[in-house]
This record gives C-alpha cells, sequence and structure tokens, in this order.
DNA sequence: TAATCCATGTAATAGGTTACATGATTCC
DNA sequence: GGAATCATGTAACCTATTACATGGATTA
C-alpha cells in the first residue's frame, strides 16, 4: 500500500486533478496518510502508464491546462485486488515520544514547550476532526474519523493529566544535579 | 530525528551491540519507532566514522565476536542538541484506516476479518505495554508508555464500538446491489 | 529435531522528501 | 500590496526496507 494506491483510491470515488487529490490528502487522509505533490505527480504518471487511471486535458481561460484523472476498469480491479490482500497494519512514528522517553536529558522549559506544543496540535487536530464528523460520508469513512477522534482525545488526556508531575520530576532532577556531590556519591 | 539519532539515544543510556539496540527498538521504542538490522547496522557505521560513537572489540568463546558500541563525549553532545531542536511531531500511517475508509469496497467477510485482525493485534500492543508499565524506569519513558496505552485502548473501545454497525451496514450495501436494479435507477 | 537466540553484515531497490521552478488570479 | 488559491511538474537526495548470507548454541 503505497501512494499510488491512494491516488487510486481517491480517483475510485471521482475524477479529479492532481491538485484535487493533494487537497484529499490534506483533508481526508490527513490522520492516516501523508503525501505531497512530489509524490503524488509521478504516481499518477506512472499509473497512466501502467493503464490504470488516464485523462483529460481542460483547457482553461484564465488558468494553466488541468488533466483531469479518472480511473479506469482495469485500475478499478487492481485496487480493489490491493484492498483485499492488504494486512490492516497501523505504524506511528512519534518525535514526540522519543523526546518524552530521554525527557530526563531534556531542560525543564524544554520540557514544557514540548508538552505545550503537543497539547496545542493535538487541539487543533480535534477541532478538524470534529469539522469532518459534520460531513455527510459512508460508514467506513466516518469511522476512520471517530477512530482518529478517539486516539487524539485520548492523547490531549494523557498529556494534561501527566503535564504537572513530569515538569515537577524534571525540576527535581536539575536540582540534584546542581547540588554538588558528597564524597562517595561519584559512582551512584 | 533518523534511526542514526534513535542508536545514539539508545547508547546515551549505556553500551551496547547492535544486536541489543536491535531489542531495544522491538520493545521500549516499538510504539512509537521501527528500524531493523539493515537500518541499525549502517547507522552505527555511519556514527563511528563520524566520532559520535565508538566500539570495543569483545572476543567471545562459543559467540562469534561482538562489537560494543559506547557514546563519545561529543556524540552525546550531538544528540542533546538534536533533542533540543526537533519539533514534537507525530504521524501515523494507517493501512487499516485506508481499508476502513474504502470499505464500501470491500466484501462484508473481508470487512469483518479485517476489524478483528486490528482488535486481536491491538490487544496484543495493550498486553505487551501493561507488562511494560511493570518496570522501573524514569518518568519520561513512563509517559511514552503510559501514552500509548492510552491511545490502544482508545482504538479498541472504538472498533468494539462500531464494528456491529459497520458489518451490518456492510450487508445492506450488498443486498441493495445484488437486487436487481429498476428501470431508471442505473444513473442514480 | 525444530525453533529460537545470539551476532554480524551487504546489496539492490523502493520509496518518499525537499527544494526548486513558474505564473495568473482572487481574496483580504 | 501581500497572501492564499489554483495548477503542474522536476531533480537531487536521503532513507529505509527487503531479501540474502552465515552459523554455532540453547531450549522445548
Amino acid at each position: 500500500m503505497d501512494i499510488k494506491m491512494l491516488c487510486l483510491g481517491a480517483l475510485s470515488l471521482g475524477d479529479a486533478t492532481g491538485y484535487d487529490i493533494k487537497k484529499l490528502f490534506d483533508e481526508a487522509f490527513s490522520h492516516f496518510f501523508a503525501a505531497g505533490y512530489g509524490s503524488i505527480y509521478p504516481a499518477l504518471e506512472k499509473l497512466t502508464e501502467e493503464g490504470k487511471v488516464a485523462y483529460d486535458r481542460h483547457q482553461q481561460e484564465k488558468r494553466p491546462d488541468k488533466k483531469v484523472f479518472s480511473i479506469t476498469a482495469a485500475g478499478r480491479e487492481v485496487f480493489i485486488a490491493e484492498l483485499t490482500q492488504t494486512p490492516p497494519r497501523e505504524k506511528l512514528r512519534s518525535e514526540f515520544l522519543v523526546l518524552m522517553f530521554f525527557a530526563h536529558l531534556l531542560s525543564p522549559p524544554r520540557l514544557a514547550e514540548i508538552l505545550q506544543e503537543r497539547l496545542d496540535e493535538s487541539q487543533r487536530e480535534l477541532a478538524m476532526l470534529e469539522d469532518l464528523t459534520k460531513r455527510e460520508m459512508p460508514a467506513g469513512m466516518k469511522f476512520t474519523v471517530h477512530y482518529a477522534l478517539a486516539a487524539t482525545h485520548a492523547a490531549i488526556v494523557c498529556i494534561k493529566e501527566h503535564q504537572q508531575d513530569l515538569l515537577r520530576d524534571a525540576r527535581v532532577i536539575v536540582n540534584q544535579c546542581a547540588r554538588p556531590k558528597s564524597p562517595g556519591e561519584q559512582h551512584a
């Protein structure tokens, strides 16, 4: 399951330009898959070569020409076959948790900043997801929003719960390091 | 923040072989960063060239030689500098949610299978994380476990809540498609 | 006796990110 | 007047995955 397949999926919902597909990645897909123009346009080119999509050139008066892509019958078949054999994996890559794992190496103000930034970001995501719940969509799509909402909410609660304790601990550790060592404590 | 930095982080906790570091990735890091031997060994090689780590060769009688890596003073500095300037991002890549997003293209049995597999996998993760909570560790590390626990738990609850509804909807849609179309409904 | 643990690595490839390059239009 | 929207793409680079290759020791 790569960006090519997600583009095919996007086109299974209706015809679109590369630009449109990017918007889909930024909105509907954003909480579970990321892509930029640098991957989307080459992906569409390869799919075209493979006969899985085709495009019509739409001339516009006051805009550059558009390439409006559609999925072909072959493309739809390949996409459904792919869905049928893709295992339902999930992989998180969290720089935030790396920072927290090594929190004992951070200064207390930096730690406070990290927690606050993540909290703010999570709250922005929450707002975006709550906005999405208002749109009409099939049950499966709706589920992805609920799922992301639940995870984001849980994250926010967890950060708020531990924030004070983590910062208190950080200050204590800094104080211990600042205090001159008594003899025999070097190899503690 | 790449695998090189995570290796440096691992060595900031104590000397280790490439093999040991892999175990750390599979246990303590597993819920927020992934890596295999194919990335760890080259990373350690580059870090050695850059003077951020060094190794001692330990001969063993009944085993192949070990390379025991240690972080250098320079390496520790670089690592802390990196921690200080890394933004606390978080990125999910979920094939599971892609499948759910396109659930309307799946057969009901396949959909049921996907939900069950994800549930089982989440429950395995939950068990692993609960096991980790029993170990003694600094507050920051403990937090990463609580955070992952909260997210995984929320995911499980969410799947259980929607499982029945999703499957019911899927059956309805299949029935609609199976039913012969009445005239004039082709372009609905 | 089969699987798992210990222990190291390479090579080919896939895959994606980032920055660059262009340019009119419309909204604030 | 400046930012955002619409619209397309390329090229260099970096990173990581996968499969391969080896092999003794221990545990079930």
